[in-house]
RNA sequence: GGGCCCAUAGCUCAGGGGCGAGAGCGCUCGCCUGAUAAGCGAGAGGGCGGUGGUUCGAUUCCACCUGGGCCCA
């Protein structure tokens, strides 16, 4: 930085003005800077200081969301923590004692699969205990990554002291908040019919999946109507269901018809074929048939009572009426396999069907099924579709395109097997949980009505998986009959068990220490009893965070003040925290939930690895510095997705240096300056006094868009302070005074009050967002005192209310015209900066020319000419013309006055005496 | 396919039933050289996604559509 200084013209004035003095760079240099800030603040325990000074102050609790310790930090939670990081310094703005507990989801299937990569083994081949000690590690490792880079983003928070779902304190208040729930009679176990990934060996909960293009085989299928049981049907007629999903067949056991349509019987070279009116010309060209005629047509109705044979298996399969039979595509006719669909399951337990479940956990086909035995669900269906054929049941087959659920991890389509799984009772909370909704504060607005819909049809909750890295649920089995076996006080015996040992117990020990005494007992009275192998789904520890982090720590609150997330956790975390808060202790554990929109690419794309659009954003922050990310994320709505792109990141980096700039010109002109030595708002000259009038009006509008978590608001209103108000005009203007003046002149100091009172507005306002350069604003400043511990700025009463704002403000249509004139002038060649100029203002008619004759003075400071003159002009509008002043430029202040040539004017040989005083 | 959300200049955003639709940045041209990898001035860029409707009048209200996003199926 050294080295500039012979690059000046050497004017012997220059060393007699007060010009700008700063160590503050101009350039940020962020990269290398912010890191050394980080490790000062860290040094001086700047965290527990602010807490230290807050103490006693009301508290302010936002509850952290936790991110999967599974990978390194992307764009999304980036944006996440930075809006979570800008709200907490807001209310330590606000004098709050803030209290942030940063947490991570550590258990569940993401790290599992992480695990098993990193051991190059499957999930058979392992003991679950090294499989959990080696998942244990790999989100430890994840864990402090992810610390490291959210350090680096300048988010303050117990980094020392975070939460963990695998923290044996944790889990043991997860497992008492269960056992509370099991004592509720909320928890009950039931065949289900699940999404179950064969791949993975495991149930997943609907936020595990993910819809993707998938290319089935459509097929239809004739099953002939039994003769005993035809209803009003003609003899040999049959009925055709359209499925894209063949290995179903075996499991059929019905066909649901829709009672509120018509069906007919049409007469094809197949025979007689049953389909719904509505679709029966869609399906004859599907299948490129033609019907000769319609032998009979009956309302749904009346096909109650009817039944078919199973086309190669030959049982019994009944028609029943269900409402989901939609008639958009198919026959109108659906076949049902309760074990393997779930509006199905719910079919079948209405009509008591049988639950025919014939798939192992790896989707084999078991002993004993008939021509499929052994075979994987989709390799079975060729020879399905075989026997099919052969018994002259295949009408068609035709391979289709659809969405279909997809696991999350493994990217292979799902399939739906009736399964023993734990299940979170829902409906006798769902009235508590519609009524706790309307209590909290929900950012959109909109959201309360979203997160009402998600209730509202919400099914039971599968609790349970069938996987290694979890929370197990201390249930057991009964060996003489088989039930379940699981009671409140079971439960919290487990828990006093994992907070001293740690959940692996559950896998290291016999069973008989799990059992807690007075022994346990089936209701079938036996007392044999072994452990179950099932952990709960993540999601429920997730929910958890609300007893085991909120409910537990002495310095948090229950309810938080306000969780923050992205759209996608109203099925996720705003739902799991909700429903178990509620069902805990009655009511919701946040007071307002704030949510954000997704990241996209430059072009409104997701960020996918198979797109190769996913941008890096410690890369990020490498290159433009965290204060840059962070202003990247306070300027964009978050309420609906943000883009990121290189050339928006160019922007905002602009707006950076701006800002930076302008708050480098304050401080280098109030080097000097003491805040005693400010002038009072009365005594303030016009100019000032609207700038303090600006200063006090935008601090406004900041404040209020910050209590509306409207960031980019603040930011446009800050960067239009910065740059309209100040850089533009009145920073511009002030130079002369600053520069020229004696160091104590009035009006010097006037305008160094007027730079205080904006540099403390800067300064405090860019403190959430951009917390590295609003302290070294105070570093240059040299301002001691605790780091962060800013309060939002106290402008001085009645700075809005100032009889010279409004003096100023009528003169701005005179300034604009006069800058016209100015520019007409120097593109002539007549002039080159204002101070070259002499300008004659013309006052539009009605507008009172010697009222503005008054004010030439002012005029003239404001445009910064040699002189103003001010006539009164005819027309509308403003008018003026600038000419070349005569008069003979000051050496030392560059004005063009009236004055002797080669000497000094008497403004300045004025300055030069009181200096020499 | 369903629910919810978004759509104003190249970028990020204001605005609001009617003065020729605004700001910052970027861009173009020019000035300054005592904020200098800074500062100042002036320009050129939008019929406010589309189509209907309500209204004397809509970018602003309503409906539908299109595109995009999230969540579900």
């Amino acid at each position: 930085m050294s080295g500039s200084g012979g690059s000046g013209t050497g004017s012997e004035w220059r060393e007699t003005l007060n010009l700008p003095r700063t160590s503050f760079p101009m350039r940020g240099n962020l990269a290398a800077e912010e890191p050394r800030r980080l490790a000062r603040w860290q040094a001086e325990d700047a965290g527990r200081v602010l807490a230290a000074r807050r103490a006693g102050q009301p508290r302010y609790v936002l509850h952290d969301g936790p991110p999967y310790a599974n990978g390194d930090v992307h764009m999304g939670t980036l944006l996440n923590k930075v809006l979570k990081d800008i709200i907490n310094r807001r209310e330590v703005l606000n004098g709050k004692d803030v209290q942030y507990v940063p947490g991570w989801d550590t258990h569940g299937l993401p790290i599992e699969m992480q695990a098993l990569k990193e051991l190059g083994v499957g999930q058979r081949e392992i003991d679950p205990l090294e499989l959990r000690r080696t998942s244990a590690r790999t989100a430890q490792h994840y864990l402090t990554e992810m610390t490291r880079q959210f350090q680096r983003l300048g988010i303050m928070g117990d980094w020392e002291h975070p939460y963990t779902t695998l923290d044996p304190a944790f889990e043991a208040a997860e497992l008492r908040l269960f056992a509370d729930i099991v004592q509720q009679g909320l928890v009950y176990k039931d065949l289900k019919a699940v999404h179950w990934c064969p791949h993975c060996e495991t149930a997943l909960a609907e936020a595990e999946l993910e819809y993707r293009e998938k290319t089935s085989r459509g097929i239809w299928v004739a099953f002939s109507v039994r003769p005993e049981d035809r209803g009003t049907l003609p003899e040999g007629t049959r009925a055709v269901i359209w499925t894209t999903t063949p290995w179903t067949l075996p499991a059929s056991v019905a066909i649901a018809y829709n009672p509120e349509f018509r069906y007919q019987v049409l007469s094809t070279p197949e025979g007689l074929l049953l389909v719904a009116s509505a679709l029966a010309e869609t399906f004859l060209a599907d299948v490129g048939l033609s019907a000769d005629r319609v032998v009979q047509e009956v309302d749904g109705h009346a096909l109650a009572g009817v039944a078919t044979a199973h086309p190669y298996l030959g049982h019994r399969v009944p028609l029943v009426p269900g409402e989901h039979v939609t008639a958009d595509q198919g026959t109108g006719l659906v076949h049902t396999a309760p074990g393997h669909g779930i509006e199905d399951f719910d079919l079948g337990r209405a009509w008591s069907l049988p639950i025919v479940q014939p798939l192992d956990d790896r989707g084999r086909f078991v002993e004993g099924t008939p021509k499929v035995a052994g075979l994987g669900y989709q390799e079975a269906e060729g020879a399905i579709l075989a026997v099919l054929q052969e018994a002259g049941a295949l009408l068609c087959e035709r391979p289709l395109a659809h969405q279909f659920p997809h696991c999350w991890r493994c990217k292979q389509p799902v399939i739906f097997r009736a399964t023993s799984q734990w299940f979170f009772r829902l409906e006798p909370v769902r009235q508590k949980l519609l009524a706790a909704i309307p209590q909290v504060t929900w950012t959109p607005a909109w959201a309360q009505e979203r997160m009402r819909l998600m209730v509202v049809d919400r099914r039971d909750w599968c609790l349970s998986r069938q996987r290694a890295w979890g929370l197990p649920i201390p249930a057991f089995t009964c060996q003489d009959c088989g039930a379940p076996v699981m009671t409140a006080d079971s439960v919290r015996h487990v828990a006093a068990l994992v907070a001293a040992h740690g959940s692996n117990i559950w896998w290291e020990w016999d069973v008989e220490r799990l059992l807690p005494d007075p022994p346990l007992r089936c209701a079938c009275g036996g007392s044999r009893l072994e452990r179950e192998w099932n952990v709960f789904d993540v999601w429920f520890d997730s929910g958890a965070t609300q007893a085991a982090v909120l409910a537990e720590r002495s310095e948090l609150t229950w309810p938080a003040d306000l969780v923050l997330e992205g759209g996608d956790q109203f099925r996720g975390w705003f739902n799991s925290l909700l429903t178990e808060g509620v069902a805990w202790r009655g009511q919701a554990p946040y007071r307002g939930v704030l949510t954000h929109g997704w990241v996209l690419d430059g072009v409104g794309r997701p960020m996918h690895k198979s797109l190769g659009n996913v941008v890096d954003p410690m890369k990020l922050v490498d290159r433009y510095g965290a204060d840059v990310m962070r202003l990247w994320v306070a300027a964009g709505d978050f309420r609906g997705d943000v883009r990121v792109s290189d050339d928006q990141l160019a922007r905002v980096a602009e707006t950076y240096r701006k800002l930076r700039n302008t708050a480098r010109f304050l401080v280098g002109n109030l080097a000097a300056f003491d805040p005693g030595q400010a002038v009072g708002l009365s005594d303030l000259p016009p100019l000032e006094q609207w700038a303090m009038a600006e200063l006090a009006d935008s601090l406004k509008k900041m404040r209020r868009a910050y209590e509306a978590y409207e960031f980019h608001v603040v930011v446009q209103e800050l960067t239009r302070l910065c740059t309209v108000s100040l850089s533009t005009f009145y920073l511009d203007v002030a130079k002369d005074p600053l520069y020229t003046l004696a160091a104590a002149d009035p009006a010097r100091r006037a305008v160094q009050t007027v730079l205080w009172h904006a540099l403390e507005v800067l300064q405090a306002v860019l403190m959430p967002i951009c917390p590295f350069t609003a302290e070294e604003i105070r570093e240059h400043r040299g301002f001691p005192g605790a780091t962060w511990d800013v309060l939002w700025p106290v402008l001085p009463v009645g700075a809005a209310e100032q009889p010279g704002a409004a003096r100023v403000r009528a003169l701005f249509p005179a300034r604009d015209a006069g800058l016209l004139a100015l520019e007409e002038a120097r593109r002539a060649g007549l002039i080159g900066s204002p101070g070259g100029a002499d300008l004659t203002i013309w006052v539009p008619e009605g507008v009172d020319a010697l009222s503005v004759a008054q004010e030439a003075d002012l005029l003239q400071t404001m445009l910064m000419t040699a002189t103003v003159a001010v006539a009164q002009g005819t027309g509308a509008a403003w008018r003026a013309q600038a000419t070349a002043s005569p008069w003979p430029k000051c050496p030392r202040c560059w004005r063009q006055v009236p004055a002797l040539p080669g000497a000094v004017c008497p403004r300045c040989q004025q300055a030069l005496l009181e200096a020499s005083r």
